[in-house]
DNA sequence: GTCTATAAGATGATAGAC
DNA sequence: GTCTATCATCTTATAGAC
């Protein structure tokens, strides 16, 4: 399939991922697909609508491809594996990367805020799903709403790929330390049943949720 | 003070949290300002100086203002009744939407880069010195690299604020599984010396940093 | 479907009057 | 320091030939 929406709709990610929003105009993205700038405009209508499918699509493929993965993972020791290479795979194509610069323009535009939105429910999903059946057992179920965890989640990996952009080394270290801290917290796991009852209990006597 | 350096500052910041960084133009900033376009190259030479110099302040500005409060806080509870405070007053700033927009500028522009840099470097240090002092006696002590934590928070912080800007519905319910997180944290914190013996022998037994 | 040509406007930046 | 006027360039988007 190389036919020029596929053609126009990878160099619109590769465009977004090298250049960011800024330098994805149409005559860049047409220069990169090897076409003609006013076919964007044939095809899509718009820039912003070329980059809302192109997000659309690169999503979709993303997941689909992780899907048996995450299908797979139901312990901290699985996802953490899963983390790191989702993580070698993510500096190949940048899939966070596009969706960071996607986002910072979606402040006032509705197509790309659609675009941020349609992306976030999609790994949003994922990850909740997974989250579901590693802290199922664990001593968090119950404590935590997990889709509002699968939301922090999401929203702290854009952060931080949005971070390396600007500092690769500061951004690296604080991945180290998300590791340091998954770890961490794997290990709490394995104290398992003690630790369970232990936090539990004095949740309880704390009780309540709120802002 | 409202010469016209303080005017423009003032008036690119507001800009950047408005209209985004796609938004920044020289024109709009300066007209936000009411002076003429002109003055900006007169007084910043480019456009982006002139978001560096205003970011700078900005955050300069912040950090002084929240410099008593970081001093004073010791705990957990302590760090959450802050963290309440400082998202009240942010919403009403906008100071890290600001940086978020400067962050996904950065990418390929050393300007804005530097500029990311130098507010992240920044926050960091103080968030870095809280941490220190209240992870300090606590079980996580030694077990995690607190500059990395505080590199990690800051970016999540960026990441969520972004995420704001597509969908409030979405960030707000990461936000408060963060509370949640945190009041959890406190009682595992409040458990204290009992957990601390559990998870520092559980850690040795396993060992080890990485990525 | 794909191209050339071009309209219509925004942008960064400068020259020069005051 | 501040303004007007302007340039060169880039932008989205369209009209029309092929």
């Amino acid at each position: 399939m190389t036919d020029t929406k596929t053609l126009l709709k990878e160099a619109a990610i590769r465009t977004l991922r090298e250049d960011g929003l800024a330098g994805a105009s149409a005559r860049t993205i047409a220069g990169r697909a090897g076409v003609n700038q006013a076919l964007i405009f044939y095809h899509f209508d718009t820039v912003n609508e070329l980059l809302e499918v192109a997000s659309n699509d690169a999503v979709d493929a993303a997941v689909a491809h992780y899907c048996e993965a995450f299908a797979g993972t139901a312990s901290l020791t699985d996802l953490l594996g899963l983390g790191r290479e989702v993580r070698g795979r993510e500096r190949a194509n940048g899939n966070v990367a596009v969706m960071a610069q996607l986002m910072s323009g979606a402040q006032g535009n509705e197509v790309l805020s659609r675009a941020t939105r349609y992306a976030m429910a999609r790994w949003t999903a994922e990850i909740e799903r997974v989250l579901r059946r590693v802290v199922g057992t664990g001593p968090m179920a119950g404590l935590v709403d997990l889709t509002g965890l699968a939301h922090l989640v999401s929203a702290g990996f854009i952060g931080l790929e949005l971070y390396a952009g600007a500092d690769q080394e500061g951004a690296d270290r604080a991945l180290a330390t998300l590791g340091d801290l998954a770890r961490l917290t794997e290990t709490l796991d394995s104290v398992g049943p003690v630790a369970a009852r232990v936090i539990r209990s004095a949740a309880r006597r704390k009780g309540g949720s709120g802002s």
